[in-house]
Parts: C-alpha cells; sequence; structure tokens
DNA sequence: TGTGAAGCGGAAATTCCGGTTCCGCTTGTG
DNA sequence: CACAAGCGGAACCGGAATTTCCGCTTCACA
C-alpha cells in the first residue's frame, strides 16, 4: 500500500471518529469525506461501504473503552472510582455510533462480543460500587449502567457538562458534586 | 362534518399522540396511520400534510404543559414542587416531538410563543427553586430547566424511571428519592 | 526523469424511503 | 334510495444519501 494512501486511510478513520463523536451516528459519508477533506470515491477506496467504515469505527471504541475498565477495574482500589474512569474515557468515544449499530439487527461479529464484554464489565463495576456504599443501591446494577450509558452515549457528551454531572451526582450517596 | 369523520379525526390524533409520545417525532405517516387502523389517505383528508398533524399535536402537548405549569405554581407553596408536578405532566406528552418541532426554522406561529413562555415559566420556578434551596445553585436556572427537559423531552419518559429519579435526585439539594 | 500502477476527486447513477396524490369503493345521512 | 362525504392503499414523486465510475494526479521505483 502506498505511503500517501495508508496516511490518508488514518485520517478518515481519524476524522470521522471526531465527528461521529461530536454529531452521532447520522453523519453522512459526503461529511465525514468534506470533514477529512478528500472526495467520497476515497472514502470508498479504502472501506468497501459505509457499514464497515462505521463499524472498524465503533469497534475500535469500544475496545478502548473496554481497555480502560479493565485497567482501572485492575488498578483502581475502588469500584466507584473505575466506573468514573469509564465515564470519562467513553465521553471522548464515539459510543452513540457503537451503541446504534449494536441495537441494529446483525453488525460486525466483532461488535456483538465486544458490547457483551463491555457491559457485563460495568455491571460488576456498579454492583461493586454499590456494595462499597458510593452508589445508592435502590437501583440495579442494570440500571446504574443504563444511566451511565445516557451521560457517555451522546453526541457531544463531555465528562463535565450538566448531564454527566447531576447523573454522576444522583447516582452517588456522597455529596460531593463529580465533575465540575 | 360527518359524525365518523369527527370520530375518525380524534381517533388519529389520540393514537399520534401516544405514538409520538413513546417514540419520538420520527414515527412515519404510514406507522401513524396503521396504529389508528386506518389508511394514510384518512390522514390527509384530516391534515393538508405531516406538518400539519405533528404541529397540531406539538401545540396541544405545550400548552398542556403550560397550563399545568402556571397551575401550580399559582397553588404550590413550594417552586420545587411546582416542577416536579410538571416533570410528572410532561413526561407523558410528546414533548421530543414539540422540541424538534420548534428547533426547526419557522414553525407554527403558535409554536414560537409557547414554547418562549413555557421556558420562561420554568426557569422562573427553576430559580425559585434555588432560592428556596431546593435545588443546588452551582448551576444556573436555564441549565436546571435543560436537564429537566432531559428527563421530559425523551421518547418514552416516564416520571418514575431511573434517568428521571436520578436526575431530579441529582439536582436536589435534599437526600430524598423522588418518583420511587 | 520517465513510466505505469496506485490513488484520488467528484459528477452522475442508483437506491432508498417517506410524503403525497388519486381514484374506485364504502358508508353515513337526508 | 341517492349521493355526497369519507375511506383505503397502491402508485407516484422527490429529496437525500450511498455507491459507482472514469479521467486526472501522484507516488515510487528503475
Amino acid at each position: 500500500m502506498r505511503a500517501d494512501a495508508r496516511r490518508n486511510r488514518a485520517l478518515i478513520v481519524d476524522t470521522a471518529v471526531d465527528l461521529l463523536t461530536a454529531r452521532g451516528p447520522e453523519a453522512s459519508m459526503e461529511e465525514i469525506a468534506q470533514a477529512a477533506g478528500v472526495g467520497v470515491g476515497t472514502l470508498y477506496r479504502h472501506f468497501p461501504d459505509r457499514r464497515a467504515l462505521l463499524e472498524e469505527i465503533a469497534a475500535g471504541a469500544l475496545r478502548t473503552l473496554l481497555e480502560t475498565a479493565r485497567d482501572h477495574a485492575a488498578r483502581s482500589v475502588s469500584r466507584w472510582d473505575a466506573l468514573l474512569a469509564c465515564v470519562r474515557c467513553g465521553a471522548g468515544l464515539p459510543l452513540a455510533l457503537a451503541k446504534s449499530l449494536s441495537d441494529g439487527a446483525e453488525a460486525h461479529p466483532e461488535l456483538g462480543p465486544l458490547v457483551r464484554d463491555l457491559d457485563a464489565m460495568l455491571e460488576d463495576l456498579a454492583a461493586g460500587a454499590q456494595r462499597e456504599g458510593a452508589v445508592r443501591d435502590d437501583i440495579t446494577p442494570r440500571e446504574v449502567v443504563g444511566l451511565l450509558s445516557v451521560a457517555m452515549c451522546r453526541p457531544g457528551a463531555r465528562a463535565d457538562d450538566a448531564l454527566t454531572t447531576v447523573i454522576l451526582d444522583g447516582l452517588s450517596t456522597r455529596a460531593a458534586s463529580f465533575g465540575r
């Protein structure tokens, strides 16, 4: 593969990640191409179709988040701190895209397991955080994960915006305010 | 107007309200017709186009919520209680639709003022609730309204679901849990 | 530096999908 | 009964997004 082509491919992926993180899954091929400063034709040289591009990006995001979760689960004493780290990480990832792809019927074979693993991981952390007494226990770990997803799987989500802050505070049993 | 036609019109509106409340603004004419058990042609007999149907429904929802807000603002001692009443009311209304319509460029002339009035009303209540000490004051009244909108302007929102509860708790300075 | 394969741009073709129209049939009403 | 009003839903239409295609450009190697 020619050097400029490899460079272009990376450029496309990087740009698309940014765009999809900021504006969600409905960014068009045209928009992505334009943002990357290339023609649509170039997108199709590197990816057989839209779905392939989106799946690669979604899988990347999920892998990143899963790794963060594992990492912090292993390193952190507190499960709640690990969850916070996940939220901070996830807020900069195109998770709305990942969600919409894995919701849709059949996806890339890699996507399903990734989502499943991630979900299990987070639910585990949530249950742990409740056991620690950091998170209110009048809702299920599943619901906790659902709420954190609301915070993260939003186009343009930021770890310190009002909604994320309020959700974290609402989940937490401590009085402290997170994120700001 | 023939009696069956009047009945049908009401059926269409009622069904559409339910559907739009549950699934958001992107329900198609086809879907609405099907849910109401009529053909699309019947929709177009009663409304010149999609926009007209949607605007009528959105305006109705906004009027309902505005009335609730005024009512409780007048009746309640506590501004926070009035806000809670609004959230309970709004959760069963197709507000996601109303939001998307009033976001779009020019809408029904009635929609703009309704949204403005409602916004002002809620912001006022939010500021009052902060003055009472019921709502945290490290965020602006505008942001408070924005967060309540997140709770309400969601397809399928319920006043006692996990997200609404956590947002209300996150906003509140009291330890109590609202809605469940 | 010349050559040709690889890569690129973007206009045009195609596909998709929802809104809207239309007309033959049905139903309510005087 | 007559006939206007109402209805259903297939067909049509248009816009928007995806995908193709081909002439032009750029890279990389001799």
